[in-house]
DNA sequence: CTCCATACTAAGCGGTTGCTTAGGCGTAAG
DNA sequence: CTTACGCCTAAGCAACCGCTTAGTATGGAG
């Protein structure tokens, strides 16, 4: 199956950086399982069976399952939230074309963790999702400073910024949902269809 | 609690056609604890109990949790989809605003329900799915002929109409994640919202 | 070689799950 | 009064859940 290790391959660029590598094979298997089936209908059997090692091998390196979740949750958001403010152009449209652009591409690219980011926030533990909301509110604030930037320059026509920030943040989360591998558009054609009608809905001039 | 009474009222509204009461309570009882946990994550025995019923009762009027999932996605995505085209107006621009409208505050008022239908798909056995997509299919064909005719019509400037589509359809049905109904805005004003921004998102002359 | 820490497995524990069985209760027809 | 039927409960079954325990293999330090 080669969409199964190209699924793989792309989880693995996410999870690099985590040891030891039989940790970083749960995390993978975790994150593939939670996004398929969601965090309740995956069993700590079925993570380890996908890395390839016996049920009690999980709970080495995670205390529980609701930390593997944690680990995925926290390490996605902060993933988003840099692929969101990794540009720093002067000019605002061109900083929320860039920024949306990479924003819907990254929601379809790593969809596997992005469904798990958007999705499985409710089975987190009351404290672990304090923890991550902090980052959410962050990433709506960024959204928010990009398009009141370029409303402070005339760029833009909003009559109420905070909805439009509210869309925008929506649209581009929405596409970890109906994104499939096997669709007609590859994860950049998303990100310049949604940098277009983000640019139309926020009534910046149209560039021909 | 005067929100959880609303929100039982409003399911009552959406449910009014199930008999025997009974029958209703329960299918009640499981929408609003698959919206809240999730399907896998709510028990038999918890819908049971929100119903006032032993654990037992549901087998009297569902043969298996799965058909409980069924009937309210079934039924949710018949009502959205004639949420949807109950718009008759003949001029395209008028057509599409209302419906937009509708549908987008349709799933902040009933997004008890729109959750179940948007979030659950994967819980349903493979033949329900498929009895599911045929009106999720008629849903993006509504909207895909919607554009269409405005763009026709000379109304909307669009590149590229299956884009729009998706991208409308996306919009709307993500107001099920994020609306709360302690929120600022009413499902009436998200409507309204959402309508504007779709137009200047279809390139329609602004109407001031 | 001994010692010990690390990474792992086999086995299983207590609790929960979806669902079934056997039977009770009320109502209405015969 | 008897019978039959629809609606419901008490009790429980087999399977499965997250997680623990006891023990094994490995490899590096002293």
């Amino acid at each position: 199956m080669t969409s199964s290790r190209d699924e793989f391959a792309l989880l693995d660029e996410t999870w690099s950086s985590v040891e030891p590598p039989a940790a970083r094979r749960m995390l993978i298997a975790a994150a593939a399982a939670f996004s398929v089936r969601g965090y309740h209908a995956t069993t700590t059997r079925d993570i380890a069976a996908q890395a390839g090692m016996s049920p009690a091998a999980v709970y080495i390196h995670y205390r529980s399952k609701e930390e593997l979740l944690f680990q995925i949750s926290r390490v996605g958001h902060a993933t988003s939230l840099s692929v969101l403010t990794a540009v720093s152009d002067a000019d605002p449209v061109v900083r929320l074309t860039s920024a949306v652009r990479a924003f819907a591409s990254w929601h379809a690219e790593f969809h596997t963790t992005a469904r798990v980011v958007q999705y499985e926030l409710t089975a987190l533990t009351p404290e672990h999702l304090a923890e991550v909301v902090v980052l959410r509110r962050r990433i709506e604030a960024a959204v928010r400073e990009m398009i009141s930037a370029g409303v402070d320059a005339g760029a833009f026509d909003v009559p109420d910024v905070r909805g439009a920030t509210l869309a925008v943040l929506s649209l581009c989360i929405d596409v970890a949902r109906w994104y499939q591998p096997s669709g007609r558009r590859t994860p950049e054609q998303i990100g310049d269809l949604y940098a277009d009608l983000v640019l139309r809905m926020l009534g910046a001039p149209t560039t021909p």
